[in-house]
RNA sequence: GGCGCGUUCGUCUAGUGGUCUAGGACGCUGGCCUCUCACGCCGGUAACAGGGGUUCGACUCCCCUACGCGCUACCA
């Protein structure tokens, strides 16, 4: 064989779907880290729709060839995650299949056998070198500024090669053979006809010497295995390619068909997303806003968990204050595809319709957490009555406001807020900032600067407030609606304008100045509590002067 | 250093040689509405990285440069 035979033939190269895979099968590899990546996630979904759009599979194989230990523990929230987003897999951990085991940590075997095939054919070898001595090599190429290649000077060939080196107390590990003239040439669905010079590719180790195998080998070996019909991954797998195509031919396996999607970028910058750099993130402020909004979430209800698990990059991140899913993965769709220039808005059913490799976009995209937000305010405030009160409710729990089983009373309590704020509330967690709404009357905070300025500056507006006070035991009906007419003929009487009581009064109820309607703040908190809180307004202000 | 990928408003994008004095969305911003805030409505701001070709004509095709990113690991 020679090594031009390694390029696609023509036939290949122009097949966009895989004519020959009798079935759509695409998979999403994570290493188990523990978090689940929102630049993951995209991946993800563009495999997942497009398993879905062809009736295909979708397989969740975990690569964790370099970790052993703890897979568990650091699967879980990845696979919570996914649960969460509603993107479901067909074969993989907790699902079995057909394949099994879907994890690289419990197919050493399988490896061992490639790669011993591969030494037997002759497109690997074992190498004796020591460390230092291919390092030297590789050094003297750098000084020279010529491209390295091995010169495979302790490359085993035969029997006897081995035995020799062995003597000499040397260990070997295994090495591919790479073809050093040619080109390999395949198609990318998404970046068009892409060609490599074999000789730019090194010889890369795909066995340590502990018998362990390397991700190269391992990816392609379970890609064969799983029947992989589509390879839908990030960019920065591209260069990886050749070497990859070179293992498969060699094992005789049948190539996917590839499509290397552009790399989700930092807020404002083209740097890569990585969820390591969050100091970096917070200098920008649109990343800074959503953080702390999170953060003022998390800290009500008690979650403490430091920045390094839980932020914008992380999925676990928009649980814990109460995004939808949905608006998530419709954010994370137009993240580098777009269907033409105006639709934004898919449901699921729609993105399976219309979701198509073809339109995915070459350049990077950047996270945008201002477009999140809009996305999620948008599903948010669309929401049916029940589904948004079970939605704040958790909040309201575990913040103490309200008893674990919501009582009736408290559900029609929360539904009223949940009605009267309205656009207000965009997470779920958001249900917090009206906790004057379930806190006695004597134990609401009053924001210091309205305090001052409504009531102590004020005596004007103080005077009014202590006449309403003395006025409102007699509205019978202490609707919105009535309440609305009852203080506007208050005013009228008292000869002043609305504008006189209005904001004294929102700030001696709630504590702040500003909230959702004043009428429907006070028929919610009702006529006992309305006027204790302005015995109590005026009861501070006195105390103060 | 070598190889590869990329480059349209601040951001996500539409655009496949004339329909582009470049369209939409988010953001920002002026106004209206109004008890505050928010929503909503009307309006505004803002982009083809640079230079050469090809062509009657280029955001669209080709080349070069610049910039960004990736691979070049006994990481994935």
């Amino acid at each position: 064989m020679t090594t031009m035979e390694f390029g696609l033939n023509k036939k290949q190269k122009v097949n966009i779907y895989n004519m020959t895979a009798p079935q759509v099968r695409v998979r999403f590899a994570p290493s188990p880290t523990g978090f689940l990546h929102i630049g993951g996630v995209r991946t993800a979904l563009f495999n997942w729709l497009f398993a879905r759009q062809h009736g295909g599979q979708f397989i969740l194989r975990v690569d964790d060839t370099d970790q052993a230990r703890n897979v568990h523990e650091a699967l879980q929230p990845i696979m919570e995650g996914f649960k969460w987003l509603g993107i479901d897999w067909d074969e993989g951990p907790g699902m079995g299949g057909p394949h099994a085991p879907y994890f690289q940590s419990q197919r050493s075997d399988i490896y061992a056998e490639a790669v011993e095939k591969l030494l037997r054919d002759g497109f690997a070898y074992r190498d004796f070198s020591r460390q230092e001595e291919f390092a030297q090599e590789r050094q003297a190429a750098e000084k020279e500024k010529r491209q390295f290649i091995y010169s495979r000077t302790w490359m085993a060939e035969t029997d006897e090669d081995v035995r020799k080196y062995e003597a000499e107390g040397r260990e070997s590990i295994v090495r591919l053979k790479m073809p050093r003239e040619g080109k390999c040439e395949f198609h990318d669905l998404i970046r068009g006809d892409m060609s490599f010079e074999w000789a730019g590719e090194q010889d890369h180790v795909i066995q340590r010497k502990d018998g362990s195998c390397l991700y190269h080998l391992t990816s392609v070996v379970d890609d064969g295995a799983f029947e992989i019909s589509h390879v839908i991954r990030a960019i920065e797998h591209l260069p990886n390619t050749p070497r990859q195509i070179f293992i498969a031919q060699s094992l005789g396996l049948e190539l996917p068909v590839y499509a290397h999607l552009p790399f989700v970028a930092e807020p404002g910058s083209s740097n890569k997303l990585s969820k390591r750099k969050l100091d970096k993130y917070l200098k920008n402020r649109d990343f800074k806003v959503l953080y702390d909004h999170g953060a003022s979430i998390a800290e009500k209800i008690g979650f403490s968990a430091s920045p390094e698990t839980f932020n914008p990059v992380i999925v676990d991140f928009y649980r814990e204050i109460g995004f939808l899913p949905d608006a998530i993965v419709n954010y994370l769709l137009l993240l580098g595809w777009s269907l033409d220039d105006k639709t934004e808005e898919f449901t699921r059913e729609a993105m399976i319709r219309d979701f198509s490799l073809e339109r995915i976009n070459k350049a990077p995209a950047s996270f945008d957490p201002q477009k999140l937000t809009s996305f999620q305010s948008r599903y948010m405030w669309r929401l049916e009555m029940d589904e948004k009160l079970n939605m704040v409710l958790p909040f309201l729990e575990k913040a103490g406001f309200i008893a674990a089983p919501a009582s009736t009373e408290a559900k029609s309590k929360v539904s009223a807020i949940l009605e009267a704020a309205n656009e207000r509330i965009s997470f779920a967690g958001d249900i917090l900032d009206y906790a004057e709404f379930f806190q006695n009357d004597d134990q609401f905070d009053y924001e210091e600067k309205a305090f001052r300025k409504r009531l102590v500056n004020a005596e004007a507006q103080r005077e009014l407030l202590g006449k309403l006070k003395v006025a409102l035991p007699d509205v019978e009906d202490y609707s919105a609606e009535n309440l609305d007419n009852f203080l506007h003929s208050f005013v009228e009487q008292e000869g002043v304008g609305m504008g006189m009581i209005v904001h004294a009064l929102r700030v001696a109820i709630t504590g702040k100045s500003v909230g959702f309607g004043l009428f429907e703040i006070m028929a919610i908190i009702g006529k006992d509590s309305c006027m204790n809180r302005i015995d109590r307004a005026l009861q501070l202000v006195a105390q103060q002067q």
